[in-house]
DNA sequence: TAGATATATCATTATATAGTAATGTGATAT
DNA sequence: ATATCACATTACTATATAATGATATATCTA
């Protein structure tokens, strides 16, 4: 194994923060500049108490930083990175959408000689949620 | 936002995959080529159900391969730029460390004028678990 | 100081997941 | 045929987390 547990687990911590729709959506929010919690809940439809949750963790993770202003709180982006991380896992999605439907048109090539099989139906895999 | 709700949430389940320390075990255990359950089991010193189930989710979000021959079913790295995905955190994480440090020598410099305020032990932030 | 607004925290519920032991399954050897 | 090996699946428990409503805290204004 090239990494110890130890920093592992540090680089599993970070994705976890990455893995949640509503963080997510919470940090593509700021993206465009520094936010107030309200602002936040606005733009992504998120409630309140949800938003001032995510922002906390995020805070911890450092991955945002907390700087009360007046009657407000403004939370901002410290690492632009994790934008090149999403961008990066975004483009590996895309080229595998790209193979599959290339995939596709050969099976339809192919298909004049012989029709395809119907376990082909299953290629849709939900990661969503595993038991 | 950039993104938009669906693409995000395919971000947010990758990100999910990789987001589990026992995973990535698994898959730094196949960094060095494909290997079969109980050799991963050997390396991991996971147990067999364990990885089992992990290289299920792992083969099903496309990660890895899966390849019976003989008795046994060989697994292998089907996207070696998750290794890119998690050595870019490893290095941010370590770029972190140092400028903590930095900041700490500062604070050392500073502290023959005033001593360190208290709330400063709070700076080794927990991400492993939030409720 | 009272009242309004913004944010944080608490308590609760529902769900998701990890880990593990037991069992199932298919292939191979005896 | 049957015992064994390699792996998968199932059933179960414990924990972690998201979401949300209610409440608390803090800051500003009149």
């Amino acid at each position: 194994m090239t990494f110890n547990p130890s920093a592992l687990t540090q680089v599993a911590d970070y994705f976890k923060v990455l893995s949640e729709l509503s963080r997510l959506q919470v940090l593509c929010s700021l993206k465009s500049g520094s936010k107030n919690v309200t602002e936040i809940m606005e733009e992504t439809g998120l409630g309140q108490a949800n938003v001032s949750k995510h922002l906390k963790i995020l805070a911890q993770s450092g991955i945002v930083s907390r700087t009360p202003q007046g009657v407000s709180v403004y939370y901002e982006i410290v690492e632009p990175f994790i934008f090149d991380l999403c961008e990066l896992v975004g483009d590996r999605l895309s080229i595998r959408l790209q193979e599959q439907s290339q995939q596709l048109k050969q099976l339809e090539g192919m298909r004049r000689n012989e029709p395809i099989k119907a376990s082909q139906k299953n290629s849709k895999a939900k990661v969503k949620s595993y038991a």
